[in-house]
DNA sequence: CGATGCGTTGATAACTTTCAAATTTAGTGG
DNA sequence: CCACTAAATTTGAAAGTTATCAACGCATCG
C-alpha cells in the first residue's frame, strides 16, 4: 500500500482547488445554516495531497486504519471480496470523505476508478483536534452521520428488484454527480454491478430495457442521459 | 406518538438497571482501553424511561428527530415502507441506542418488537453537552462510526443468498443476545424476512433445512439451537 | 369449540444468474 | 492514423433461486 510519503506526495497549499462539496451538503440540512465549518477549515491546511493511478489501491482490508482521506478529485470506491464476490461498499466523489472505520483496521478496501488525488488525515491528528475542539468532534459525528444515512439508504435499495435497485443507482449518480440530465458514470459496469449485488450482465439487460422504454438514452455505454426522472422514481419504487 | 409526557414515564434514577453494553463494546475496540466513557456517564443521569408495550410506536417516519432513544430492556426494531414492501433497519438490544438521524426528521420509524423499556435523551441536550465536552462528542463519533459499521456489514449480507443471509442472521443474534449457543428470538418470522430483505416462505424454509443437516435445531419455532457453528460459517460464505 | 394469528409445506410462476457467444469499444504498437 | 489485440459490453438460451399463491397444522384466546 502507498504510503503517505510516497514520491507523488505534494504538501496541499492550494486550497482552491479543494472542492467542500460534503461539508457544504452536511450544513444544509443541519442545526445552524450560518455557522461556518470549522472541520472543514482545520482540513485544508491538514494533509498532504497523493495522487493515485486509474485502479491504484489506496488501502487493502487489515491495513491500520491510521487516515482519513479526502476526495480532491477523480472517484474512489470502497469494496470487500467476500467468498469470490465483490461487494462495493460506496463511490465516493470529490469533496467526499471515506475510511471512517470504527474499529483500528480496515474493514474495507478502497481503490482508484479514475486518476485520483486524494488529500489525507491523519487519525490521531483528528482525534487530537476533535479532543480539543468540541465543534469539530461535533462535526466528525455529524459527517459519520450522513454516511450511515446513505448507507441506511443503500440497505433499503438492496433489497429490491433489479430494475428498482439500477433506478435507485441512477438516481443516486445523478444526484452527486450530474451536470444536467447527462450522468458521466465513471465505473464499469462490474463496479455497478458488485454495487448493486447484481450481475453484470442483468444491469446490461435493465440498462437496455430502460432505453427501449425511452427513460434513459446511452450515447456511450458509460453516458447516461436521464429522459424521464419520472419513470425512474416509479421503476425505483418511491 | 408517544411523548415523554406521556403517563407512564418515570425519571430514571435506578441506573443499576442500565445496561451499558454498547459503550463497553465501543471502550472494547477503540483507542485507550482504560478511559472510562464519559457519553454513557452522562446518559446515566440524563433521561427519563418510558415503558412501551409489544408493537407500540416509538417513532414514525417524518416526526422531529428530537431525541436518542437507549434500550434498556425489551427489543426495538426500526423500519420503512415502500412501496408495500417493509424493510428493517436494525434490531436493538438492551443497552443499544438508536434514532441516530442525519437529518432533523425521522427516515425511519421505530416499534418494540417486545414490551420495552428506553430511555430518551433530548437532542439538544446532547448536542449542548458535546458542545462543551470534546470526549463527549468523540464517543457520539464513535457509536454512530460503530452502527455505520454495522450497516456495512448488513450491507454485505443483503447481497448473499437466501442461505446465507439466514446463516449470518444466525449468527449476528447468537453474538449480540445468546447465552449459550441457544438464541430466543424475539421477533416474528416476518421481522426476520424483512430484515433480510426475504419472504417468510424463504426464512421458514430455510430454517427447515439447516434443521435437516443437523446445523440448527428449533424446539419451539422461536428458540434455535446453534448445534454447528462451524457449518453456520461456513454457509454464511466467511 | 370456533376464530385468529403464526408458521410450515407444496406447486407454480417470475426473476436473476450462469454459461456461451457475438459485438462494440479501448488500448497499443507500427 | 490505422490495424490489431485485449477488454468491456451486449445479447441469447438454459438452469437455478426465490416469490407468489394456496392449503394445512398448530397454538392461543375468547
Amino acid at each position: 500500500m502507498l504510503e503517505p510519503t510516497a514520491p507523488n506526495t505534494e504538501v496541499s497549499r492550494s486550497s482552491a482547488t479543494i472542492i467542500p462539496g460534503a461539508a457544504l451538503a452536511v450544513a444544509q440540512v443541519f442545526d445552524r445554516a450560518g455557522e461556518q465549518n470549522r472541520l472543514d477549515q482545520s482540513l485544508h491546511r491538514m494533509g498532504a495531497v497523493i495522487s493515485y493511478p486509474r485502479q491504484a489501491e489506496i488501502f487493502v482490508v487489515n491495513d491500520a486504519a491510521d487516515y482519513l482521506y479526502r476526495v480532491i478529485s477523480g472517484i474512489v470506491q470502497t469494496y470487500r471480496v467476500v467468498s469470490g464476490r465483490r461487494q462495493i461498499g460506496g463511490f465516493y466523489v470529490p469533496g467526499d470523505i471515506f475510511g471512517i472505520e470504527f474499529s483500528p483496521k480496515r474493514t474495507l478496501s478502497a481503490e482508484a476508478v479514475t486518476d485520483t488525488k486524494v488529500q489525507i488525515l491523519k487519525r490521531s491528528a483528528i482525534n487530537a483536534l476533535a479532543g480539543r475542539d468540541a465543534a469539530i468532534a461535533r462535526e466528525l459525528f455529524i459527517l459519520t452521520a450522513r454516511q450511515l444515512w446513505r448507507a441506511q439508504e443503500r440497505m433499503l435499495l438492496l433489497v429490491k428488484s433489479a430494475q428498482e435497485r439500477v433506478a435507485g443507482f441512477l438516481i443516486e449518480m445523478a444526484d452527486r454527480m450530474a451536470t444536467c440530465d447527462a450522468v458521466e458514470l465513471p465505473m464499469s459496469r462490474k463496479d455497478i454491478a458488485d454495487y448493486l449485488g447484481l450481475t453484470i450482465e442483468t444491469v446490461s439487460r435493465t440498462l437496455t430495457s430502460m432505453q427501449s422504454a425511452a427513460v434513459i438514452e446511452m450515447p456511450t455505454s458509460r453516458c447516461i442521459v436521464l429522459c424521464d426522472r419520472s419513470a425512474l422514481k416509479r421503476l425505483n419504487g418511491s
